[in-house]
DNA sequence: GGTTTGACCCGTT
DNA sequence: CAACGGGCCAAAC
C-alpha cells in the first residue's frame, strides 16, 4: 500500500535544508504529480504542527510567502527564513535563484511513486 | 457516490 | 506590470 499523498508531502518537506525553500509545484513534480500544486498546498496547510515540519520553507513559484494569517502575523514567515539565511527582493519575494533547494531524487527516493 | 475546498500555476488580457 | 480565468488533484463532508 502506498503512502498516503499527504505523508509523503511531508516525508519531502521534512528533509528541505536550512536555509533553502521549495515551491509547491516542485513539490507536485518530484512527487509525480506536476499538477499537483493545490493539493499540495493544501495537505501543508493542514501539516499536524506536532510534526515540526519546516512548511515555512515552502513558497510559491514566484517566490512570495503565505498570507500572513497562516503564520499568525504580518512577516511572521519572512523572519523565519531571514534567520536561516534566505534573502529577499525589494518588493517583499524571495531570492529563487539563491536559495532554491534541487530536490535530488536520492533524497526523497522512499516516497517516489 | 457527488460536491466542496484549497498556503497553486500558467497563459491570456 | 496587475488582474483574471480555467485547469488540476487529493481529502473532507
Amino acid at each position: 500500500m502506498p503512502a498516503r499523498f499527504f505523508e509523503r508531502v511531508y516525508a519531502v518537506v521534512s528533509q528541505i535544508p536550512r536555509g533553502t525553500v521549495v515551491t509547491y509545484g516542485q513539490l507536485a513534480l518530484a512527487l509525480g504529480n506536476p499538477r499537483a500544486a493545490r493539493t499540495v498546498g493544501w495537505a501543508i496547510h493542514s501539516a499536524p504542527p506536532e510534526r515540526n515540519l519546516p512548511c515555512h520553507r515552502v513558497v510559491s513559484a514566484s517566490g512570495a510567502l503565505a498570507p500572513d494569517r497562516v503564520f499568525g502575523g504580518s512577516g511572521v514567515q519572512r523572519a523565519m527564513l531571514e534567520q536561516e539565511g534566505v534573502t529577499f527582493f525589494e518588493d517583499g519575494r524571495i531570492d529563487l535563484d539563491k536559495h532554491l533547494w534541487d530536490i535530488a531524487p536520492r533524497s526523497i527516493r522512499h516516497v517516489i511513486p
